[in-house]
DNA sequence: ACAAAAGTGTTCCTCTTACACCCATGA
DNA sequence: TCATGGGTGTAAGAGGAACACTTTTGT
């Protein structure tokens, strides 16, 4: 520590996040449009995660809650932290003067955290999006992306393949009220496997917090679907009380 | 993004590493002495988990590296990133003077990453250490610490447990070799529970990577315990083979 | 009556848990 | 020979995986 041959230049922090919904049978993630100017002088667009440089007043989660606030308004939304991307070499060149004249800065650096949301996605949302500037893509679809967010995407797929396997986060993404068939074809897509709707079935139903809400769809040309909801209250209390002693990962 | 409203003022970003050991009966992490200068104008000292700020020309695990190698030499470790503190109010007064004055340097906030690191502990390292001004203190006998160290060394702790039952990071502790046993008792001290050793060897035994040394310990005064280690290729191609369908969280 | 999706049970097998005694060594 | 910790087997129960048909609704 304190050695003088470090030097600790002008560096500033950034948030980018990275959020996923599922529209029903795929996982879109939040894009926005850049508009750039080449090396050459020509002007060109392409896309890119949300994000921003972080104020001096606020720290990251509110940053990015900031961040989230722009593109999908006022609602509650799953947001954590995932990882910071720090390689100094990140962004330069005209990636770097593209954040400089944008947020009128002279930064010779920037590292950024990445965030990881989770958003209830529905037709009025993606609207609402779409009018400030955000686009829904496919998770297949998305191409090359600016600066290294590609790289912080891909972080994300992983991160979200495994928080789901840990914790409850499938309920982030429906409605309030669902049926299971929802829920498995969520599970199907993220985990990219096929489920036996019986042992589904049984498994969700044994879970003491994923209760019947009493209502059935209502139109449908079928055998109508129970709804299900997600009582959070009931989670945290069964979920510390069992303390898994199944201690030896596989 | 854009917001005139917001200023991006000279931030810098430290490391800040809680390093783990086991001594073969208790927990014990890494800390330094820190002297101080008290608002009263008063010298003093106290403890903290070893850091640095980062230089211009380093990521964030070049820069935690650096810091552990200056406390515990070159060796391989495990170290990991954990999360960002990011609280505009962590470093402020007395204790942002000492960072100015440490470094030489005149900020007005700083941020810092918490790195989560696992070593190998034995009496060399822990002499070594000691001369470099470190410290090991027992987990269970840590008190105040400087700075918010105390919430980054709690939050490691949750991490520790959290990735103790989930990677086969228990082998980051114990030397090469090591005997079910040592493997045992640091399991029941990580997670805190008690172990039938019946049931634990034959758990540990079906795992495919961990394997017989094929030497005794010697010069005990009981039956000589058996010797494993843990191979870390065959657990990499084994996991990959291991997609884990149990898809649902318990 | 038909199309379309919801909902339901059983068997087999694997993994987890609980539990108590003999064995090899140095002193 | 004794003290010390190392090492072993079995039975009962819980949970996971594989598998096919009946029910309810709208058209």
């Amino acid at each position: 520590m304190g050695n003088p041959n470090l030097t600790y230049d002008n560096q500033a922090i950034s948030v980018d996040c990275t959020v996923f919904g599922f529209d029903g049978s795929a996982l879109r993630v939040l894009l926005v449009h850049r508009h750039h100017t080449l090396p050459s002088g020509e002007e060109t667009e392409d896309l890119k995660l949300p994000g921003s440089l972080i104020s001096d007043c606020e720290d990251l989660p509110s940053a990015a809650s900031r961040v989230m606030r722009e593109l999908i308004g006022v609602r509650s939304i799953y947001l954590k932290q995932m990882e910071v991307f720090s390689d100094p070499q990140r962004v330069r060149g005209s990636e770097l003067r593209w954040i400089n004249t944008f947020y009128g800065v002279s930064l010779s650096r920037v590292l950024t955290v990445g965030f990881f949301a989770l958003v209830k996605l529905d037709e009025k949302l993606m609207h609402y999006s779409k009018r400030k500037g955000g686009e829904w893509a496919e998770l297949g679809h998305v191409r090359r992306l600016a600066l290294d967010h590609n790289k912080i995407l891909v972080t994300a797929i992983d991160y979200l393949i495994q928080l789901f396997q840990q914790e409850p986060i499938a309920f982030e993404f429906l409605p309030r009220k669902f049926t299971l068939k929802q829920l498995q074809k969520l599970y199907e897509t993220v985990l990219d496997v096929e489920i036996d709707n019986r042992n589904f079935r049984k498994k969700i139903l044994s879970l003491e917090y994923v209760l019947p809400a009493g209502k059935c769809e209502e139109g449908v040309p079928h055998k109508p679907a129970q709804y299900y909801f997600f009582d959070r209250k009931i989670y945290k209390r069964e979920n510390k009380k069992i303390l898994k002693l199944n201690f030896v990962y596989r």
